[in-house]
DNA sequence: GCCCGGCATTGATGTAGGTCAAGGCTTAAA
DNA sequence: TTTAAGCCTTGACCTACATCAATGCCGGGC
């Protein structure tokens, strides 16, 4: 329940190491903590946050580090505090669909069946806030706001998946390219961070198993917008949107 | 609030009577509703279920008849009681992607925006219970277990959101189409129906765009299977599913 | 029963993006 | 500073599916 969403990737070290110290910390995190204005835990306040807090547990994990696997069954849910997790689906030959990227602030484990219906993993160095999944069915039996903010969380994913079918239905891998760039800004200024430049903390692979692309693919495109001038890349996987415009355009598919 | 699910489709005439019978008598109608165990509507029961039934009102749609369009203002919820719809998103181009195709029992319209983020059309003659939005979230206020049972529909549709971004992003065309066959037939058994044979009351243009692929593709992939015996096609557009398994192992990629 | 319009099928051909195969960077450890 | 391990990029080639173009079929109206 601890660290910011704050600034570019440079200071990630720095807060991993903050939220380690407040953790440790006996007061009540919750209260505390920087990006509960982004979560679900924004419902609730004063007794019932501490009362909140009493019921979570602080999970760290490294870079590439698994959370838990599709088919375990599903006993927590959790809250990104730092870094980036994905979450993916897995074909039986391997073959894999990254369904999002989740960043501090989102929401995760949504899915009242017993078991999860997918996998989820550290893309880069992340913290993140656990429940135990009828502890906080508890809390939403006693809070209904917090059962009414889950709601509306479900429904914003439930229009941006529709939105990401369009993507993988539809749209061109330069057109992928470019709704993915402007959709990963717009999750960062949400987060109060500049539109521009953007941090991809995951790998060209990533990328392409979100996009229906493969590594090849991305790379071309991305090289291919860096021609024209709509993007550059910068030095720590950072991309500056040159001309976000052209690539709003493009994202809508005119 | 009337129709049944039913049987096949050469019943779907009758229904359609029967419905416009039921919605002109007096009675509440969804106590009487053949389909509300399938629905949010189940979470309530006696004066509630009578609350419910007060502020529903009937809709009937010929087959192409739009029920709303993505940008509209979202005023009304939506259960279907008969017949099938569609949901789809459009890009500025007209390329399409259908994200849904709804049967009795189906709820529409969860999206807490202001405006709907998808455009909802009849594909067969279908009848709708529509609610005004307010309304329906002022008796979530007042009864949880409604809130509780649409946020459950919320988490089971982010799943099948899921599994269609991995069938989009990640399945070959026949896989996509066995993947859809199975998934018509395990609909159709949730409503009490045979799985097979399954009825399409969608065009081949409708199937394409919900699963990423042209009408000629489709057509072609469904004579391939028609030709390995996986699968025949009757009249009416009926489709029995002759092997059922080979057809799951095709649509998990083995 | 015949005609018509929309859908479905089938064929020929084109192409976006996949696959395979080298290199080239970058970060990090030694 | 060198080395190594992952990524990333780039190039040559290939293929699954799209596109373009007839033709066939079926159900509804007359």
């Amino acid at each position: 329940m601890q660290p910011p969403s704050a600034s570019p990737f440079d200071l990630e070290t720095r807060r991993l190491t903050e939220a380690k110290a407040r953790s440790e910390a006996p007061v009540s995190p919750c209260a505390a903590c920087n990006v509960r204005h982004l979560t679900v835990c924004s419902a609730l306040e004063g007794p019932e946050l501490q009362e909140l807090a009493s019921i979570v547990h602080n999970v760290e994990l490294e870079a590439g580090q698994p959370l838990f696997d599709e088919g375990e069954p599903a006993d927590h849910v959790f809250n990104v505090t730092a870094g980036c997790v994905k979450v993916y689906k897995l074909l039986p030959d391997g073959r894999r669909q990254v369904t999002g990227f989740l960043f501090p602030g989102d929401f995760l484990g949504l899915a009242n069946q017993e078991i999860y219906a997918f996998s989820a993993e550290a893309v880069s160095p992340a913290t993140l806030c656990r429940f135990q999944r009828g502890k906080l069915e508890g809390a939403m039996e006693r809070y209904p706001q917090l059962e009414k903010r889950l709601l509306s969380v479900a429904s914003h994913e439930l229009a941006a998946a529709q939105e990401q079918m369009l993507l993988l239905g539809r749209k061109t891998a330069k057109e992928k390219i470019a709704s993915f760039l402007l959709g990963l800004s717009q999750a960062a200024v949400r987060r109060g961070q500049p539109k521009s430049p953007i941090r991809l903390p995951m790998t060209r692979s990533d990328i392409g198993d979100y996009l229906g692309l493969t590594t090849e693919t991305v790379s071309r495109v991305i090289t291919q917008l860096k021609g024209d001038g709509t993007i550059a890349l910068l030095p720590n996987g950072q991309v500056e949107l040159s001309n976000p415009e052209a690539l709003g355009e493009l994202a809508e598919g005119f």
